[in-house]
DNA sequence: CAATGCTGC
DNA sequence: TCAGAGCAGCATTGG
C-alpha cells in the first residue's frame, strides 16, 4: 500500500518556530525551528508510516493570486529574520537525508499540496498531509487526511482530519469550507470577504445554500439582513475571495513524492548536520539508524601505551605477526625533525612510539620483517606515502590488507575527504575530534609535533584503533555492495603500482624546456606589442574584466554572453570573432603562449628534484568516476592538441641511453564500451569489422556513402560520438558545432535513429540509477547520485547527464586500472628492466630497456587488450619514440 | 578565496 | 522561464 506523505514546509517550520524555544548553536546560529521541524516531521512519519515522503515550499515570486489581488497576503508579516535564516537549514537537512524539497515558482505550497494530494489518492494511495494551516482542510477526503499539530498546554498533539471530521468539526464538507472562507474572509492571508459576516454566519448560510453561487441566487432570503445586504453589496469581492481560497489541485507539477525509508536519517550527511548545529538528541537517535544492526554508541575506549623503549617496541613487534593497523607521522620542517608511529594490535588499545630516547632507525628495523611479509596483513589509511617513506628506509611494503581511505573512497567516491574521523562516524556511529578541532585552522593551525606529549599519543592512537575495529566493518560493506574484487584484485594491488610510478618519477631534460620557454617569451612579446597597440593602449591581457572592457566596450565588437562579473572571453566566445577581427586571433595566441611558458615551463620546471626527474603524485581516491588524478605536478594535462604545446613532449625523455619510451592507448575505449554495454548491433558490427567509427556516424547519420564524407562532417559526427557519452543536449551540441540548436536536435535525433539501443541503454542509465541512488561500472564500481532527487531541475539534469557517463567513463578506469596491474606484475615476473612510468586515462607510458622491445611490445598488448573481455575488441595503439613527444 | 580560463582524457 | 556535455589540476586576477 502506497502511503504518502506531504509536507506544507513553511508552516510547520513557523508551527516549530513559535513552539520551541530559541536555540542557538556555538557559532550563533538559530537552530529552534530546525529542530522544531524535524521533530514534527519525525512524529509524524511514525504516526503515517509513509512509503513516500515530499514536502512543499514557497517560492518568492508572484503567484496568480497576486496577480489577481494586489492585497494578497499583503498584510501578512514577513517572517522574522530569526525563522527566515533557518528555512536554508531546513531544506539543507531535508536534501541530506534525501528528502524530497519541492518548490516551483509562481506555484504556492498548498497548491502544489493539493495538486499531489488529490492526484495521488486518486491513484490509489493512502495520503497524508501535514500542515499547521486550516486552508489545507478544504483537501480532506476519504483517503487522503489532514493532520494538524496542536499544541495545548505545552503538549503537542496532532489532529487528523479526514472528509468526515470536518463535517463532525465545522458542520460543512470540505468544499463548503473554501466557500465559507470565501465569506468570512481571512486576515492572515488578506482574502476580503464579505463585511459583517464571521464565521458563525458564514457557516449557517453555507450549511443552508452549499455554494456562494447559490446563495448569491437567493440572496434576498439570506439571514440575516444585514448579511444580506452585504453579499449583495459586495459580491464581486465574495466571488474573488473564493478564487483565492481555493487551493488549486491541477497545478502543473511533474514532481512526486519519492520513496522514503527510515534510514535516510542514519546517513552520514545526516549525522554530520546533526552534529554542526548541536542536536544531540537527535544524533543519539539517528545513530542506531546508521547501521542495520543498530549499534548503540559507545564512546570511544582507546587506552593509549606508550612505547618507553625498545623494549617495548620488541614486546610489540612480536604481537603484529597476527595483523596490525599503524599510522606513520613525520614532519620535516624546523631544524628538529619529527617522527612518530601509531600502532594497534587488538581491540581498544593501541600503542604510541615517537622518536626520542628511542630511535626511527631502530623501530623501523624491529619492524622490518612484519612490513616486508605478506603473510602479515596491514591496515594503513593511505597507504601509498608511507611506502614510499619505508622504501627509502630499504624496506619494501607488501601485505598490504587494507587501505581504509581506498575503502571508504570505493563505498562514496564523491566525497572530498576521508579522515579517519569521518570513518570513526560513519563506521564506528562514534564521534572524535575532527583535524579541525585538533590542529586549528588558518595562520594559528598546529601540527602533531606541537601538541602536548600525551595529546600526540592519543590522537594516533585514537586514530589507529580506529582503522582496527574499522576493517572489518568496511570489508563487510564492500563484500556486500559487491565491490569486494574490485578492492582486492584492482584497488589494493595497485598501490604499489604507483608509489613505484611516483619513486621513479620521469626524467625532463631542463636544457629543452628552457629553450622552449625562451622561445615563448619572443612571441609573447611581439603578441603584447601587437595587441596593445591595436587597442591603442597598455592593459593587462590576461585580466577578463580589462580584456573585455578593450574589446566589447573601445572596440565595439559585438559581445556574447556575459558572466557575472562583466563580458565572457572565453575561448569558444573569441574564436567565434576571431574570423573577423586580428586583434582576437593575436589574444587567442597570446593566452596559449603565457598558459605553455607558466602552466608548463616555468611551472615544471622548479617541480624538476636532484635525480633530473619530476615525481607527480597519482591520486587514487579523488575522482567521483574512477579514474586517477595526477597532481604537484599534474602530468596528466601536458598539451598535444597543438603542434606547439605536443613539442613540449620533446623534454620528457627517459632515465637515460639504455631506454626509449614506448607509448600504448587504447583506442577509443569509451566508445566500444558504449557499444559493448548498450548492445547495439551497429556499433558492435562496425568495431568489429575495425570500420571508422566517426566516418561511419557521419554517413549514416547525413544518408551518403562513408567514401563520401568529407573531414568536417567527420569531425562534427566526432563532437556526436562524444556529446552522447557526456548525456548531450542539443543546446551544446549546437554550440560546439556551430549550428543551430534545431539543427543540432535533428542530428541527435537522427543518431539515435541509427543506434536505437544506445538511446534505451542510457535511459536504463539513469532509470536504475534513479531507483537504486547509484551508478555502477562493469566491475562494480559505484557513485551514489544524490542530484537524481533534487526538486530542481538544474541539479536533477545534472544528475541524469552524471548516470548515463559514469558507467562508461568509470568502467573505462577500471579496465585501464586492471592493465596497469598486470603489466607491473608482469615486468617484474619476467625479471625485466623495462618499467612503467605515466598513465593518461587511456595512456600507459613505459620506459623499455633496450632490447626488450618485443617482450614489452607483446606484454603491452597481451594485457591491456585482455583486461576486459567484451563483445567489441579492446584496440590498443604503441609508438616509440627517444622522448614522449617521438612516442605518441 | 572565488571566479575565470586553459590544459588533458 | 531558467540553464543547458562528463572527469580532473593549475595559473592568474582581483576583491
Amino acid at each position: 500500500m502506497k502511503k504518502v506523505l506531504l509536507v506544507d514546509g513553511h508552516s510547520i517550520a513557523n508551527r516549530a518556530f513559535y513552539g520551541v524555544p530559541m536555540l542557538s548553536n556555538a557559532q550563533g546560529i538559530y537552530t529552534n525551528a530546525v529542530y522544531g521541524f524535524i521533530n514534527i516531521l519525525l512524529k509524524t512519519i511514525e504516526m503515517v508510516q509513509p512509503t513516500h515522503v515530499a514536502i512543499a515550499f514557497d517560492q518568492k515570486a508572484p503567484t496568480f493570486r497576486h496577480k489577481m489581488y494586489d492585497a494578497y497576503k499583503g498584510t501578512r508579516k514577513g517572517m522574522p529574520e530569526e525563522l527566515h535564516a533557518q528555512i536554508p537549514l531546513i531544506q539543507e537537512f531535508l536534501q541530506r537525508a534525501g528528502i524530497q524539497v519541492i518548490m516551483q515558482e509562481g506555484i504556492e505550497a498548498d497548491d502544489i499540496l493539493g495538486t499531489i494530494g488529490k492526484r495521488e489518492a486518486h491513484a490509489g494511495a493512502e495520503v497524508a498531509v501535514l500542515s499547521g494551516d486550516r486552508d489545507l482542510l478544504q483537501l480532506a477526503e476519504e483517503h487522503l487526511q489532514i493532520y494538524i499539530p496542536k499544541t495545548q498546554k505545552g503538549v503537542t498533539e496532532t489532529h487528523i482530519y479526514n472528509g468526515q471530521a470536518v463535517q463532525e468539526e465545522y458542520g460543512v464538507t470540505p468544499t463548503e469550507f473554501i466557500h465559507v472562507k470565501a465569506l468570512m474572509g481571512d486576515t492572515s492571508d488578506n482574502i476580503p470577504g464579505v463585511p459583517g459576516i464571521g464565521e458563525k454566519t458564514a457557516v449557517s448560510i453555507i450549511q443552508k445554500y452549499h455554494t456562494l453561487d447559490e446563495a448569491i441566487a437567493k440572496v434576498e432570503e439570506v439571514r440575516p439582513p444585514r448579511a444580506s445586504k452585504n453579499l449583495a453589496e459586495f459580491e464581486e469581492q465574495a466571488r474573488l475571495s473564493l478564487v483565492l481560497a481555493t487551493i488549486v489541485t491541477d497545478a502543473e507539477i511533474t514532481e512526486e513524492p519519492l520513496p522514503f525509508d527510515m534510514h535516510y536519517f542514519g546517513k552520514a550527511e545526516v549525522l554530520e548536520f546533526l552534529k554542526q548545529y548541536e542536536f544531540r538528541t537527535l544524533l543519539q537517535r539517528f545513530l542506531p539508524l546508521a547501521q542495520e544492526e543498530a549499534q548503540v554508541e559507545t564512546a570511544s575506549q582507546c587506552e593509549v601505551r606508550k612505547a618507553e623503549s625498545m623494549k617495548d617496541v620488541e614486546r610489540l613487534a612480536a604481537q603484529m605477526k597476527q595483523g596490525f593497523s599503524y599510522l606513520m607521522y613525520e614532519e620535516e620542517d624546523g631544524l628538529f625533525g619529527f617522527w612518530a608511529m601509531a600502532v594497534c594490535v587488538k581491540e581498544g588499545e593501541a600503542w604510541w612510539i615517537e622518536e626520542g630516547h628511542i630511535l626511527r632507525e631502530e623501530v623501523l628495523q624491529a619492524f622490518k620483517p612484519l612490513f616486508e611479509d605478506p603473510q602479515v596483513p596491514k591496515i594503513g589509511h593511505d597507504v601509498k606515502p608511507d611506502m614510499l617513506k619505508l622504501l627509502t628506509g630499504g624496506i619494501r611494503m607488501e601485505g598490504v590488507g587494507m587501505d581504509t581511505m581506498i575503502a571508504a573512497y570505493l563505498l562514496n567516491p564523491s566525497k572530498d575527504t576521508y579522515t579517519e574521523d569521518e570513518l570513526a562516524q560513519i563506521f564506528l556511529k562514534e564521534t572524535i575530534a575532527s583535524d579541525v578541532e585538533v590542529f586549528g585552522t588558518g595562520k594559528e593551525q598546529k601540527t602533531l609535533s606541537m601538541l602536548e606529549d600525551d595529546k600526540r599519543a592519543s590522537y594516533g592512537a585514537t586514530r589507529a584503533e580506529i582503522l582496527f575495529r574499522s576493517t572489518p566493518l568496511m570489508e563487510k560493506e564492500l563484500a556486500e555492495k559487491d565491490m569486494k574484487e574490485l578492492f582486492e584484485t584492482v584497488e589494493l594491488p595497485l598501490i604499489t603500482v604507483l608509489a613505484s610510478m611516483e619513486e621513479l618519477g620521469i626524467k625532463v631534460d631542463p636544457v629543452v624546456l628552457q629553450e622552449f620557454g625562451c622561445e615563448l617569451d619572443g612571441d609573447i612579446a611581439r603578441l603584447q606589442k601587437q595587441i596593445h597597440e591595436a587597442a591603442g593602449e597598455v592593459f593587462n591581457i590576461l585580466s577578463p574584466k580589462q580584456l573585455g572592457e578593450i574589446l566589447f566596450e573601445k572596440l565595439g565588437l559585438p559581445a556574447g554572453k556575459k558572466t557575472k562579473s562583466g563580458y565572457s572571453t572565453s575561448a569558444d566566445i573569441l574564436e567565434k570573432l576571431a574570423p573577423e577581427y586580428p586583434i582576437v586571433r593575436d589574444v587567442l595566441q597570446y593566452r596559449q603562449l603565457t598558459k605553455l611558458k607558466s602552466t608548463y615551463v616555468d611551472g615544471l620546471y622548479p617541480c624538476i628534484q636532484g635525480d633530473g626527474k619530476i615525481h607527480s603524485k597519482f591520486n587514487q581516491t579523488v575522482t567521483a568516476t574512477g579514474r586517477l588524478s595526477s597532481s604537484d605536478p599534474n602530468l596528466q594535462n601536458i598539451p598535444i592538441r597543438t603542434e606547439l604545446g605536443r613539442l613540449l613532449r620533446k623534454a620528457f625523455v627517459p632515465s637515460d641511453d639504455n631506454y626509449f619510451f614506448m607509448d600504448a592507448d587504447y583506442s577509443q575505449i569509451e566508445l566500444r564500451l558504449l557499444a559493448h554495454m548498450s548492445g547495439d548491433e551497429q556499433l558492435i558490427g562496425a568495431y568489429q569489422a575495425g570500420e571508422d567509427i566517426h566516418r561511419l556516424t557521419a554517413s549514416q547519420v547525413l544518408g551518403i556513402k562513408p567514401e563520401e564524407v568529407t573531414s568536417a562532417q567527420r569531425s562534427s559526427a566526432k563532437a556526436v560520438n562524444f556529446g552522447i557519452i557526456y548525456g548531450i543536449s542539443a543546446f551544446s551540441l549546437g554550440d560546439d558545432l556551430h549550428i543551430s540548436q534545431k539543427e543540432a536536435k535533428a542530428y541527435i535525433e537522427k543518431y539515435f535513429q541509427q543506434y536505437p539501443k544506445v538511446q534505451g541503454y542510457l535511459d536504463k542509465c539513469v532509470e536504475n540509477a534513479k531507483e537504486k541512488g547509484w551508478s555502477v561500472t562493469l566491475f562494480g564500481r559505484r557513485r551514489i547520485i544524490d542530484e537524481l532527487k533534487s526538486s530542481n531541475f538544474v541539479k536533477r539534469s545534472f544528475g541524469e547527464r552524471v548516470a548515463k557517463n559514469m558507467p562508461i567513463q568509470g568502467t573505462a578506469a577500471d579496465i585501464i586500472k586492471i592493465a596497469m596491474v598486470k603489466v607491473y606484475e608482469r615486468l617484474k615476473n619476467e625479471n625485466l628492466r623495462s618499467r612503467l612510468l605515466l598513465t593518461v586515462h587511456d595512456e600507459l607510458l613505459i620506459e623499455v630497456w633496450r632490447g626488450e622491445e618485443a617482450a614489452v611490445d607483446v606484454i603491452l598488448r597481451e594485457e591491456m587488450m585482455g583486461a576486459a573481455s567484451l563483445l567489441v575488441p579492446l584496440e590498443v595503439e604503441i609508438h616509440s619514440g627517444e622522448n614522449w613527444y617521438e612516442a605518441k
